[in-house]
DNA sequence: GCCTTGAAGTTACCG
DNA sequence: ACCGGTAACTTCAAGGCG
């Protein structure tokens, strides 16, 4: 028989000696199966030493032990060059990693290849299966006698195919969740601390609150695993659940003996790749992982993601201090305010997968990781999965990831912006411009050509500066790829525009060129990653080489047209807008370089300070951008921000610095009397290493200190916000209080955030303008005679 | 011992 | 566990002065 399936997820098991791959997934029907195929069996290459006789290698690896069920001689391709190498099959995925190495023990083999590729997902590169994607599959159907949690198990009788042409997203099941613990020391701690409620909301609407009785949690969990079960969800979202809920509730049910069994086969969640948390037949997406890509949401809340993405307004919500929920526990009348609270957070998780989920669906399709893996891996893994994935099309093998060394070279270029104020300025740019250098100049690391080889001048493009040298042809594997994405991106980019924009098609379509663009753009990084598996210094090099003599053949294109530069960064320069020019500018540029470039946008009116890389634009719709000034920086107080941004309007939208100067010293006066809220004043720096490594005691280190002090624990990566407070005097740092200790305004050092916050932010502008501080700083005589006994 | 200065450390941004 | 270029802050130690 056929069948149409939706794959969601995917694992392997070995039964019977014999390795199982099993694909979880919907039909068009709506059913859950499970496909299994038992004919795979797991490989790894050997490449031979020079000069090795072949025969003899064979005869010889195919005696080690665990003995491989085959060795045979293939021909592939290692950097676009052909070679020889043995395939060695093996009976189980675990002999893999044995084999290898007793292979590599072998004085004639040169390395091992491709031994450490998952087994499933050597399954799926192979047959070229997509997650999140439509597949026909012959089959036969089997008895369900584990009792999985399907409506049909099949046997594969070959692998499944994918369908390219069908696109729509299946009706899942999903169920977001979330868990609040009691937490009356601090941070808490599952050998200690019980869950006290588990909020649900899914798909069909239905919300659930599990409350614990008292401090006792064990029905609570039970009750929480029994609703999983009958709910039955094919996704599971949660908001850092990776890091927080799923280790919690695993150690919380170990230590109660609560049978945590979750999955589609009855398997408890489990730790696996990226640190995600995999549970068998469903997708568990922790959607912090793509909230982490919002740049413009600096302090990643599950609240402000929510009320960024236009889901739950903060003042719509519950909100209780995370170190205070124990008392809300404890307190009978104020328990209905923290249910309250957990879903909110529970409604918030779900609308958040809404926003996201589809975007993560189209990135699974694209990089060929599993939906529970795909937001979990790091951008580097994303682009090599969908390389690895292109290796096998093109009968490439796999370089091993290998230590290097770091190894430096030059970037882009920026150019020195004109200050003041500039009227109709357009930003013209190079629309990809790294992903189109490596595809015009065929920069690859195996077209690349060492120095000391012979080579005629014209087979090869020569990168200025540096001098590397890429073979003209063959097309190398960064080109393939490459053009591959890009050329699929403007398909579906047209296919869009004769698809309604409000339809669910639509939806997919957007998503899915949203997540070639971002592979694509990634893998010029990729390539200068010492930690890349098609890492070459060079060709990262002689990318950034181009990208450097193109911008300056742009720029003197521009002059010799009498455009006026203001500005330009990498791939774009901005110029004074005249149509006229811009045409024959766009035209000569087409000409004599033959990359793409397009205005981006057009400022009516666009500030800049002498600081590369800041500034601020109004655009004809009245919007303002702000680039790189500290009103869009996540580590200066929200107050200073605000009247930054408020001077940006000021300047751009009415032109006056004095009015400006008003505002300024308005905001200051209601600082020094403490009308502005306490929250305002907090600054937020992300721990980026251990506190050991600390060399400067700088003062989030400090205030981190201060909160393991009071029982928060702390890792890498969180950000904490402090306020400045009078404190003993001296270093900033030791003045520096976690937010969440400080409830008294009384101690806020008010004049560390006039000089040091709103002053600057200010001034950044407002200095163009002739502004200095002392117009800002009114009462001058307070602060000169406090600065006279200091 | 105090003050100035510049290097170093640190973070977050831009493209 | 993608890159280099950049601004801006604070800390810290060296150097100058007396």
């Amino acid at each position: 028989m056929k069948l149409t399936f939706w794959l969601l997820d995917v694992n392997y098991e070995v039964v019977r000696e014999v390795p199982e791959v099993r694909m979880w997934g919907l039909t068009p029907e709506g059913k859950r199966v499970v496909i299994i195929d038992r004919s795979f069996k797991p490989y790894f290459y050997v490449v031979p030493k020079e000069g090795t006789d072949i025969g003899k290698l064979i005869v010889e690896v195919g005696k080690l032990v665990p003995k491989p069920l085959r060795v045979e001689a293939v021909e592939k391709k290692y950097f676009g060059e052909p070679l020889k190498v043995l395939r060695v099959t093996c009976k189980i995925p675990a002999h893999v990693p044995k084999l290898r190495e007793e292979v590599a023990k072998l004085k004639y083999v040169k390395d091992v290849l491709e031994a450490d590729i998952r087994f499933y997902m050597r399954y799926l590169i192979d047959n070229q299966i997509y997650p999140c994607a439509w597949h026909e599959v012959t089959c036969e159907p089997l008895t369900n006698r584990n009792k999985w949690k399907v409506d049909g198990v099949f046997l594969a009788s070959s692998p499944p195919k994918l369908i390219e042409s069908k696109n729509d997203i299946p009706e899942l099941k999903v169920m977001a969740f979330d868990i609040e613990c009691y937490n009356p020391k601090g941070t808490p701690k599952p050998a200690r601390d019980p869950v006290i409620l588990i909020a649900t909301l899914n798909s069909e609407g239905e919300e659930k609150v599990f409350i614990a009785e008292g401090r006792n949690d064990r029905k609570l969990l039970r009750n929480f695993v029994e609703y999983i079960n009958a709910y039955d969800p094919d996704v599971i979202v949660g908001y850092n659940s990776n890091s927080f809920d799923w280790p919690y509730l695993i150690e919380r049910a170990k230590k109660l003996g609560v049978d945590l069994s979750i999955s589609r086969t009855g398997s408890p969640p489990a730790q696996s790749v990226y640190g995600h948390y995999s549970i068998v037949g469903r997708a568990n997406v922790d959607l912090y992982d793509f909230a982490e890509d919002i740049a413009e949401v600096k302090v990643k809340t599950l609240e402000n993601v929510a009320e960024y993405l236009g889901v739950k307004r903060k003042e719509e919500r519950v909100t209780i201090r995370g170190s205070e929920i124990y008392k809300y526990w404890d307190d009978p009348s104020k328990r209905e305010e923290l249910i309250r609270y957990v879903l909110d957070d529970v409604e918030s998780t779900f609308g958040l997968a809404e926003k996201i989920l589809p975007f993560a669906y189209q990135l699974a399709r694209v990089v060929g990781l599993p939906l529970d893996q795909v937001g979990a891996a790091s951008v580097g893994f994303r682009v090599e999965w969908r390389l690895m994935r292109e290796a096998y099309i093109y009968n490439e093998l796999v370089p091993n990831r290998v230590e290097r060394p770091y190894s430096p070279y030059r970037g882009a270029i920026v150019l020195e912006p004109e200050p003041g104020i500039h009227e109709n300025v357009a930003v013209m740019d190079f629309s990809s411009m790294y992903p189109n250098i490596m595809i015009k100049m065929n920069i690859s690391p195996d077209t690349y050509v060492p120095p000391g080889e012979e080579v005629e001048d014209g087979e090869v493009y020569v990168a200025p500066e540096v001098g590397h040298k890429f073979r003209k042809k063959p097309d190398g594997f960064y080109r393939k790829v490459l053009s591959k994405l890009l050329k699929l991106r403007q398909e579906i980019r047209m296919a869009m525009k004769n698809v309604d924009p409000r339809s669910p098609e639509y939806r997919v379509l957007n998503e899915r060129q949203k997540a070639l663009k971002v592979i694509a753009n990634a893998t010029y990084g990729y390539c200068g990653w010492v930690g890349a598996r098609w890492y070459k210094r060079e060709v990262a090099e002689a990318t950034t080489a181009w990208g450097r003599k193109i911008i300056k053949e742009t720029i003197n294109i521009a002059r010799s047209l009498g455009l006026k530069i203001i500005y330009g960064d990498t791939d774009s320069i901005f110029v004074k807008h005249e149509p006229e020019k811009i045409r024959e500018f766009c035209k000569t540029i087409s000409d004599k370089i033959d990359l793409p470039i397009k205005p981006d946008k057009i400022y009516v009116r666009v500030f800049f300070t002498e600081a590369k890389k800041r500034y601020c634009g109004l655009l004809p719709d009245g919007r303002i951008d702000v680039v790189g000034l500290e009103a869009v920086r996540g580590d200066w107080s929200e107050l200073a921000k605000e009247v930054q941004e408020e001077i940006i309007k000021i300047i751009l939208k009415e032109r006056s610095p004095e009015k400006a100067v008003d505002y300024v010293r308005k905001v200051i006066k209601e600082l020094r009397e403490g009308k502005i809220p306490l929250e305002k004043l907090v600054i937020w720096k992300t721990l980026t290493k251990d506190f050991e490594e600390y060399e400067v005691k700088a003062a989030h280190v400090i205030a981190a200190r201060k909160l393991i002090k009071a029982g928060y624990q702390l890792e890498i990566g969180d950000k904490i916000g402090f306020i400045i407070t009078k404190g003993p005097g001296g270093k900033l740092a030791d003045k520096a209080e976690p937010y969440i200790l400080v409830n008294d305004y009384s101690k806020v050092d008010v004049e560390y955030y006039v000089e040091k916050q709103v002053v600057p932010a200010a001034l950044r502008i407002l200095s163009y303008f002739g502004v200095r501080e002392g117009q800002l700083i009114s009462e001058g005589k307070q602060t000169s005679l406090t600065d006279f006994f200091r």
